[in-house]
DNA sequence: AAGATTTTGAAAATCTCTTTGGTAAACCGG
DNA sequence: CCGGTTTACCAAAGAGATTTTCAAAATCTT
C-alpha cells in the first residue's frame, strides 16, 4: 500500500534520482515542470521516504535517545520536558526509552539506542554501569549522565547540589528560631536521596542540632510521610520542624498533622524538597527547596548537542544549585 | 567504531549469512565450534545488527506509534502507562510522538509513524483529522482513535462515557441532600468538557434544579479553579456544593474556600473529575469521579494489537464507564 | 556549422542486513 | 567406488533510499 520511491518515479516518468534529489530540496537544476510534476505527484499520493532506507544511506538521524527509570515520576517527567525544550529547537528528535526501574531494562535501552545509531544518549538513571561497557559506548556515541550515582566518572556528568539544598532548608529555619528540626527520609532509593541525609547531618552539626534519632525512615511517597509523621508525633517529642525528603513525603505528613489537629505552621512548621508543582497549591503553600530540574534537562541536552557537534571537546561536568521557596508552611518564630 | 555484520563474519572467518543466522537463532545447522566463536566474538565486541538495515529486510518491527498532545498530563501519562503495559507484555515497542497541542505538529507525527512502518497508530489527541487523509492513513496501517472528537467514525474509536461520570457525581449530590449545586467549568479545549457540561445540564434538569448561571467558566487549571471560585463566592449566593471539570480544579477550589474560613464539607461540599493521585492525599480527600483512564489505553492497545493480528476484523468501538469514588468532600446533610 | 558549454536526467554504487538457492565435502549403503 | 543424502557453509539478490558519475540533448560561440 505504501508508495516507493521508485514506485512514484515510474509515475512521474523520471528516475529515482531526479525524485531523491526534487523532494530533499537539492534539485534547483531540474526544469520547472519537473519539479512540480514530482512534487505535486508526491503530495496526491502522500509519498514520504522510508525511513529505514534513508537512514541507511545517510546515517544523520539527528536523533539522541534518552533512558529514564519512569516516565510518571515529577522528576523524570520535568527532566524530559527541559531536554525537549532543547532538542525541538535544535532540529533533534527524541528516542525515548523507560527501563522501568531495572537495570537489565536500561541495558536493553542501551543496546536499542545503538542500533539505531542515535547521535547520542542522555542516561538519566540512577544505577551504576560497568566501566568497560561505558567506554564501549562512548567509543560509539556521545553519552551523558544525568544526576547519575555520583560514580566519579571524569566526564559527562551533570547534576544538582542535593546537599546545598539541604543546608538552605535548615538555615532557614534555624534563622525562624526552630531548633528541633526532625527529618523524615528515606534512603535506599536514589544516591540523591543519601546526599540529602548527608546534608541534613551536616547542617544539623553545624548549628549543634544533631540527633540522630531525629531521622525518621519510611517510603518515599506520599503514604510514606504520614506514616513517618504518624510514627514521630506517637512518640511525644517537642517538634519545632519537620523536612521531609521530598514534597510527597510532606504532602503525606500535612495529613497527619491535621488529623491529630495541629495547625501549620503555627504549631509546627514543615518544609518540603522538589517543589512540585502541587507544592505551592495545597493550603498552606509548602516552603520547600526548588531543584532545577527542568533546566538540569536543558543544560544537559545543551552540553550533548555541543559534544555531537565537536566531537573532540570534552563534556564539561556540571552542578546547578537548588533555591529555597519561601511560601507559607514555616513560621517566624523570632 | 560500530562494527557491522560484514567485519565480525571477517574475524570469524565466516560468511555473514552464517553470523546471520546463529546470532538470530535460526542457526542449528551450524557446528558447535562455529557457534560459539561466532557468538563469543558478537559479545566480546558488543555487537548489535543495525536497525535501520534489519528494518529495509524484514519489515517487521512489532513498534506501534503513540501520538499525545502532551506527555505531562495526568491524562495522557495515564493512557500511556495503560498501553506501554499491554504493548511490553505482548512483545510491542512503543514509538512516542509528542505534538504539544499543534495539530500540524501532529501530521508530522503521523508522517513520523508511516515512514517508520509502524504496524498500528493510536492518536490520542483531540483535533479532527481530515476525512480523506484519515482514509489514506488508514489503507496503510492500522489507527486507532482514542478519546477524539466524537466525529462519527464508523470504527476504531475508544473512549469513556463523560456524560454518565457527571451523572454519577449529581446524583450523589442530590442524594445527600444537596440542591444548590454549582459547576465550575470550562468548555474550549476538549470535547471531553463539552461531554461534561451537557452531563451536567442533563442531570440538574432531571432534577429540575438546571440554572445556567451556576456554571461559571475559567481555565482549566489549579489557578483557573480559584479564580472561579472567588467569583463564585464574590457573589455572595447560597452554595451547597461545587463540582469541578476535573481535580486541579477542586484543589484551587479548596485554596479559595479555606482563605475565606470555609469549612469542607461541612459548609460546602465539593467534587472533582478525574480522580488524580493527588485527590487522595489533600484534606479533606476530594470525593471525584473516577476515570478509567489506565484501563482505556490498556483497552486501546490490546484491540490495535487484536487488529494487527487479524487485519480483517474491524476494531470494535469500545466506551468504558466512570465511577465515583466516595471520600471526604460531600457532606450527608440528610 | 563545428566545437564548447550548460542543462537535464539516468545508471550504478552504496548503506547493512535477511534469505534463498546453491555447492563442496563427508558419509553411507550396496 | 558410485549415486544419493547430510552436513556445513557461502554467494548473491533483494529491501528503499542517497549520491556520485556520466551521458545525451539543448544552447551558446565564433
Amino acid at each position: 500500500m505504501k508508495l516507493t520511491m521508485k514506485q512514484l518515479a515510474d509515475l512521474a516518468g523520471v528516475s529515482t534520482t531526479t525524485v531523491s534529489l526534487i523532494l530533499s530540496g537539492k534539485g534547483e537544476r531540474f526544469s520547472k515542470e519537473t519539479k512540480e510534476r514530482v512534487k505535486k505527484l508526491a503530495a496526491q499520493y502522500h509519498y514520504y521516504p522510508d525511513f529505514y532506507a534513508q537512514n541507511l544511506s545517510t546515517k544523520a538521524n539527528k536523533t539522541i535517545g534518552v533512558i529514564v527509570p519512569d516516565l510518571t515520576d515529577f522528576f523524570f517527567g520535568e527532566v524530559l520536558k527541559g531536554i525537549e525544550s532543547v532538542t525541538t529547537k535544535e532540529g533533534y528528535t527524541v528516542l525515548l526509552f523507560h527501563s522501568q526501574h531495572s537495570p537489565k531494562m536500561e541495558k536493553k535501552g542501551i543496546e536499542l539506542m545503538l542500533s539505531r545509531s542515535v547521535e547520542g544518549i542522555i542516561l538519566a538513571t540512577p544505577y551504576t554501569l560497568e566501566e568497560n561497557y561505558f567506554k564501549h559506548i562512548k567509543a560509539t556515541c556521545p553519552i551523558l549522565l544525568l544526576d547519575n550515582q555520583g560514580n566519579k566518572r571524569e566526564q559527562g556528568k551533570i547534576d544538582i547540589d542535593e546537599k546545598q539544598g539541604m543546608q538552605l532548608a535548615i538555615d532557614e529555619l534555624h534563622r525562624c528560631g526552630h531548633r528541633k528540626i526532625f527529618y523524615i527520609k528515606e534512603n535506599k532509593k536514589y544516591y540523591q536521596l543519601k546526599e540529602r541525609e548527608k546534608g541534613y547531618i551536616d547542617a544539623m552539626k553545624k548549628y549543634h542540632l544533631y540527633h540522630p534519632e531525629w531521622m525518621i525512615e519510611t517510603d518515599l511517597s506520599v503514604e510514606g510521610g504520614y506514616k513517618g509523621c504518624e510514627f514521630l508525633l506517637s512518640q511525644d517529642k517537642k517538634i519545632d520542624a519537620i523536612i521531609c525528603a521530598n514534597d510527597y513525603m510532606a504532602i503525606g505528613a500535612y495529613r497527619s498533622l491535621f488529623k491529630h489537629g495541629y495547625r501549620i505552621p503555627e504549631d509546627i512548621s514543615i518544609v518540603g524538597f522538589d517543589n512540585i508543582d502541587m507544592a505551592s497549591y495545597i493550603t498552606p503553600a509548602l516552603t520547600t527547596i526548588h531543584q532545577p530540574i527542568y533546566e538540569l534537562g536543558q543544560v544537559a541536552a545543551k552540553s550533548l548537542i555541543e559534544k555531537i557537534q565537536n566531537p573532540q571537546r570534552p563534556i564539561a561536568n556540571k552542578t546547578l544549585e537548588p533555591s529555597l521557596i519561601k511560601r507559607e508552611s514555616v513560621s517566624e518564630k523570632i
